[in-house]
DNA sequence: AGCACGCCGACT
DNA sequence: GTCGGCGTGCTC
């Protein structure tokens, strides 16, 4: 039995003593058990004949909640196979991948909440009582003329008040509640709208993918931006559902979801079930079930998803495989969604296909390993010359309140001829610092290492890494002097270009404009009516959304990711350049990509401007190796906070300790402070585990992490482990 | 993680 | 004399 708890074990427990002809409770089914004083849901995982315990210590499950599993064989396989990979307490890794409501002993079965009329209800209604309660008369009066019985949704369509009337006649007798098992005929699915005719690239890929389907198999589906990735997903889908088999996307973000969601009802009159963070308990628990009743053939959803129940499984989808936000780094089990998606799409012998512009160097690394077959979709439809890329050196370039005077012409000239203009720059807010031109002093963020960023239309300073928000001061607290930001924001930049380019319209697209849902959808509209002619944006503008007009792309700052202790940082950059020079350019208007840089003869912007992304990538893998980092080799890290330094520091040192002398293929780098060690109060700081193979990591941690487990220390601090950590502070 | 038991300080 | 501080020990 699996149970919620940091015990890296499973408890043994007897049968329930069970009513006559009632079946044993079988894997995949939930059960109440007792738990010390406590009573928990707890996840059958195997039967078995005999225990390492004495009987007299077993005690019997309480009460079976599944009569069919809440989880059928391979999900359950996969929360196996997370635990033991990611070193994390079975019964915690399935806290993570169920709902909240199914772990606090929800039926998995949907039911709906139907109240009818009893005799003595109807009797009474009849006799038109109770006659000084009219909300009550009338409800009895509306469950009378619907035949005595209607379902919740039907009462609260009545009056919402409906409730407070429901239960005193509840009380008296007069009505009964109940939860009734919601027959669920599985619509079949049908394709609602044919798709457009695919180019020969796109019906390759859907046939090398199609013809693999009784099995596993793993592709990566390279395509940049307009390619028509979303066609191959949606022809493989409907391949899919009319084997009678159910699909599984994944997708990065939440704000993803809606365009691919349409996409996917526009062309299948299939239930589609959605699962994503920004749920409540209950809708994500209506969406499961619609899962794994079979009545939802398409599960599209972010990270979590890939835990979804889905009967006769056909087919995984990740789209922008490359994306972090498929590593979940926080919390209590640090998973790849992507990487699950692959181990699930294996266990249940499906293909998984793995889409993305800009495919991750793990996935490039296991395509030359043979593990993954790559399928390319180089061309955009219609279109014949990629975007141009470009260099602007910043050293001998004028700059004026950071756009450079190259820039500054292409914009004009793009504008000039009637197209839209996109700049990008990876920070929102004026300025990320407030300085002193006195003293120097410049404004700290109280809990972090880290400056505090200008906000000047909200006139708030404002952490970006804990949310510390205080007013913007217009003198030095220190000495009195005058205070100016310094560098540039996205808010800035807005600004500049709007005095740089009057009577031209300017839309911004950051987290700051972007609060409420609406908000992005606003911006979209007004680049795409063409009302707006200038898009200044963060990370938000790389994803989805296509201006057919736009046809210049300012990168403002390519910098950042050059020179980083995270050996991942070029990547990135790599990824967010070409991801926001896909915008540029459309059918048969050719783009253009000015990035600015002040290190033009740096090696990963040479690779990347003359080879393209592949060129990019061959350099990077072959940086990779020479310094042994993944994919040539595994890391995990341990990571630890504390109220101190010391805390921290001291608990990492003893882990190492504890460590004794790792095999010789392994390495423990650190312990190190994080890079930015105080975050929100916390002091943070990691020790990184690093094997040349995968085994001999894995055997260290399990021998390992109970030793730490069982430190003194441990209890003081806060940590975890990351298994295949994405950033490394 | 919970939730107990257990042994020492400031309150009715 | 008791309410309650958080140390440490256990959960089939």
């Amino acid at each position: 039995m699996a149970v919620d708890t940091p015990l890296r074990r499973l408890f043994d427990y007897l049968p329930p003593a069970m009513p006559e002809g009632a079946a044993e409770p079988k894997p995949g089914a939930r059960v109440w058990v007792p738990f010390g004083r406590r009573r928990l849901v707890g996840m059958v995982m195997d039967v078995a004949d005999r225990s390492d315990l004495p009987p007299e210590r077993l005690k019997p499950i309480l009460e079976v909640l599944d009569a069919a599993p809440a989880l059928e064989a391979s999900a359950l396989e996969l929360i196996r196979w997370a635990a033991e990979y990611y070193h994390h307490p079975v019964g915690q890794v399935l806290a993570a991948a169920l709902p909240a409501l199914l772990r606090r002993g929800a039926g998995v079965a949907a039911t709906e909440e139907r109240w009818a009329l009893t005799g003595s209800g109807s009797d009474a209604a009849a006799a038109g009582e109770p006659r000084r309660a009219p909300r009550q008369r009338a409800l009895l009066e509306f469950l009378l003329s619907r035949g005595g019985t209607a379902v919740a949704g039907d009462l609260a369509g009545h009056s919402p008040l409906w409730r407070d009337a429901a239960r005193p006649l509840e009380q008296r007798g007069w009505l009964a509640r109940a939860e009734v098992a919601l027959v669920e005929a599985p619509e079949p699915a049908q394709v609602r709208a044919a798709g457009p005719t695919l180019l020969p690239e796109q019906r390759d890929a859907v046939e090398r993918v199609a013809a693999a389907s009784r099995a596993y198999a793993a592709f990566l589906l390279e395509g940049v931006t307009g390619s028509g990735k979303t066609e191959v997903y949606l022809r493989l889908t409907e391949e899919a559902l009319a084997r009678g088999r159910a699909v599984l996307v994944l997708v990065p973000e939440i704000g993803l979801t809606p365009q691919l969601v349409g996409r996917f009802r526009e062309r299948f009159a299939a239930p589609l079930a959605v699962l994503h963070s920004a749920l409540t308990d209950s809708e994500r628990l209506a969406a499961w079930r619609a899962a794994w009743s079979g009545r939802a053939r398409i599960v599209l959803g972010t990270r979590s998803a890939v835990f979804a129940p889905l009967q006769d499984l056909g087919l995984i989808v990740v789209d922008e495989e490359h994306d972090p936000s498929f590593k979940q780094h926080e919390g209590a089990l640090r998973y790849s969604a992507r990487d699950l998606a692959v181990v699930r799409a294996r266990h249940a012998s499906v293909p998984v296909l793995l889409g993305s512009a800009t495919p991750s160097l793990e996935t490039l690394h296991n395509v030359a390993a043979s593990r993954y077959t790559r399928l390319r979709l180089l061309r955009r439809p219609g279109e014949s010359r990629p975007p141009l890329l470009k260099l602007i050196d910043l050293r001998v370039s004028a700059i004026e309140a950071g756009i450079s005077t190259p820039a500054v012409l292409a914009i004009e000239r793009h504008l000039a001829a009637g197209a839209q203009v996109l700049i990008f720059l990876n920070r929102r807010g004026f300025a990320p610092t407030l300085l002193c031109t006195a003293c120097g002093w410049i404004a700290p963020c109280r809990d972090c290492d880290a400056r505090l960023t200008v906000h000047l239309a909200a006139a708030r300073l404002r952490c970006h890494h804990c949310g510390a928000d205080a007013p913007l001061p217009e003198r030095c607290p220190q000495c009195g002097f005058a205070v100016k930001p310094v560098g540039q924001g996205t808010e800035r930049i807005e600004a500049a270009l709007g005095a740089r380019f009057p009577g031209v319209s300017i839309v911004r697209l950051d987290r700051d404009v972007v609060r409420r849902r609406g908000d992005l959808d606003e911006v979209v509209r007004r680049m795409s009516s063409g009302e707006a002619r200038i898009l200044v944006g963060t990370q938000m503008v790389t994803k989805g959304h296509d201006f057919p007009n736009l046809t210049l792309v300012v990168v403002l700052n390519a910098d950042q990711g050059l020179f980083s202790s995270d050996f991942r940082a070029p990547e990135r950059l790599a990824q967010t350049i070409v991801q926001v020079a896909g915008r540029a350019g459309r059918g048969n208007k050719p783009g253009e990509v000015l990035i600015q840089t002040e290190f033009p003869q740096h090696p990963l912007l040479v690779s990347l401007l003359e080879r393209g992304y592949d060129g990019f990538t061959d350099a990077a893998l072959e940086e990779r190796l020479q310094a042994s980092w993944p994919p040539f080799s595994r890391l995990a890290a341990l990571r630890a906070s504390g109220k101190t330094r010391e805390a921290a520091l001291g608990f990492l040192t003893e882990a190492r300790a504890a460590a004794g002398a790792p095999p010789r293929v392994l390495k423990l780098l650190g312990p190190v402070p994080a890079a930015m060690a105080k975050r929100a109060g916390r002091y943070h700081a990691q020790l990184l585990i690093e094997s040349r193979e995968r085994r001999v990591l894995h055997r260290f941690l399990d021998g390992w992490l109970p030793q730490v487990e069982a430190l003194k220390s441990a209890q003081r601090a806060r940590w975890a482990l990351d298994v295949d950590p994405l950033e490394l502070f």
